[in-house]
RNA sequence: GCGGAUGUAGUUUAAUGGUAGAACCUCAGCCUUCCAAGCUGACUACGAGGGUUCGAUUCCCUUCAUCCGCUCCA
């Protein structure tokens, strides 16, 4: 099989009506994009299989939809204010960018620029003439704070009182819930919380088609629990996520773990789940013990009280939090990346399929009549009577063989051809696309047999 | 943000200081009774802005975007 470059897969999404380039008559914005009728399909076909996985089938598991726009303090109890920037410095003589306080840290490790103010920073560089490490000299520019959160303002005025953030993360919307949906859903430890929706980060550099972008979706889980049940939960999760994606249709040697040695700011116990992507290994989930740092902060800073009191033992206590999340665009993307096949086939023919698991595919049926002007009006009839059952396409341009690649191309699992045997005998023919063989079914039999198949 | 490369239809591309030709794709018609057939026809492009010039897709500048590398990714 031939290799599969990200830049033959961006192609590859325009052509066929998966993902644009974003604002493209534009000239495009810079690291968005926008989904297309197939992609959009795929997406939701994908949110549905985490709801289903995620909320669905586990106990004591609820969904929310939280505003994007949130309390700024919020993000002051997260710490996204205080640390979610990067002091970046410009060497002047060779161009190079670096962080002053990771430029501070290499010269003298017991500089602690972690303590220092942006103004300390710079002194400090000056008086210790800290040199660059690549070219040597010691010439820089100011030091800028680059935040990474998209910042607006509400109100007609834009002065500083007004700011307010894009979310650069779902999980606050979850934490400044906890208390709501607790006591409304009367839920008692552990339980979980989660919630698909959009997260903003102002990143600096482009990256991989949709993999690293400025708007991105996140399909986030947070389980509350005693002290003492994380560690397990966390593994649980682990293993739990990874089950997720092999379900999905991706190989299990195509995801690996990668534990971080060095964690955030909140976590005790923190692991990836990366796939091997045509470009390299990529994060598309996220396992994190974030130990009662966050509830303790909203407290802290809400100064409402964020305990829970166990009913069985009469404690008290701010439950420990396991975060279990995965990247929505970069699933869909590990999906295409892992689903695009090109196959030679006997006589030298070559057929481009999407090998997508039926429950993930946008369409789940072409209806093909065989001749439009002798079958097209049956299987109209069929398509209508289909696609109230299910995402159906229709197709009667072109030769038979010409439509079955054209459905294979999106990943279609199933095409049905309508001809003189419909209309005399009343049977269709199902063609599979992945093993390309037919049978023949009763025309009335044709939606169970779909809905058997595409089943998750 | 730095360095390098690139930018002509949906895709792959050709040519040119006098505004562009093709293939595939798409669509329509004819033909065709199950895996990209054939014939006829149609649609569609010089990323954007500015400069030089009688005239710029071509030369120059700026900008936007993409790719590769660096950097970054709490």
């Amino acid at each position: 099989m031939e290799k599969l470059t990200m830049e033959k897969l961006v192609n590859y999404c325009k052509q066929y009506g998966f993902i644009f380039q974003g604002s493209e008559i534009y000239g495009g914005l810079a690291n968005t994009w926008d989904y297309g009728p197939l992609g959009a399909r795929l997406k939701n076909n994908i949110k549905d299989s985490w709801r289903k996985r995620f909320i669905q089938q586990r106990p004591n598991a609820y969904e929310v939809d939280a505003a994007i726009l949130m309390h700024p303090r919020v993000w002051e109890a997260s710490g996204h204010v205080g640390s979610f920037s990067d002091p970046l410095i410009d060497c002047k003589s060779c161009k190079m960018r670096h962080r002053a306080d990771n430029l501070i840290d290499d010269f003298d490790p017991d500089a602690h620029a972690d303590g220092m103010t942006q103004e300390e920073m710079m002194e400090y560089i000056r008086e210790h003439k800290v040199p660059c490490p690549k070219c040597g000299k010691s010439d820089y520019t100011n030091i800028r704070q680059f935040n990474l959160m998209f910042e607006t303002h509400r109100g007609v005025t834009e002065d500083g009182k007004n700011k307010v953030y894009l979310r650069p993360e779902n999980a606050q919307g979850e934490y400044v819930n906890f208390l709501n949906v607790q006591r409304s859903m009367r839920a008692k430890l552990p339980f979980s919380i989660g919630q698909i929706g959009k997260a903003f980060r102002n990143e600096i550099t482009p990256g991989n088609f949709t993999f690293r972008t400025i708007e991105f979706e996140q399909m986030e889980y947070q389980t509350f629990c005693k002290e003492g049940f994380d560690s397990d939960l966390y593994n649980y999760f682990r293993e739990y996520a990874k089950k997720y994606f092999i379900d999905l249709g991706i190989p299990e040697e195509k995801l690996r773990y990668h534990d971080h040695e060095k964690l955030a700011h909140y976590a005790k116990e923190a692991c990836d789940i990366e796939y091997q992507f045509s470009f390299g290994w990529g994060e598309i989930n996220g396992t994190h013990n974030r130990t009662n740092y966050d509830l303790s902060r909203h407290q802290e800073y809400s100064t409402v009280s964020q305990e829970y009191l166990d009913p069985i033992t009469n404690e008290k206590y701010i439950p420990y939090i396991i975060e279990s999340t995965v990247g929505c665009d970069r699933l869909v993307l590990a999906v295409l990346d892992n689903a695009y096949t090109v196959e030679e086939l006997e006589g030298g023919d070559r057929r481009e399929v999407m090998k997508l698991t039926p429950y993930l595919a946008p369409y789940k049926v072409a209806v093909l009549p065989l001749n439009k002007k002798y079958h097209g009006e049956k299987a109209k009839e069929l398509y209508s009577e289909l696609s109230s059952k299910f995402m159906t396409s229709y197709d009667e341009t072109g030769s038979i063989g010409k439509r079955y690649r054209r459905s294979d191309a999106i990943g279609t699992p199933y095409c049905i051809t309508v001809d003189d045997e419909t209309i005399n005998n009343g049977t269709v023919t199902v063609r599979d696309r992945d093993t390309m063989e037919q049978i023949t079914l009763k025309t009335e039999d044709v939606s169970n047999y779909i809905l058997d198949k595409i089943g998750e």
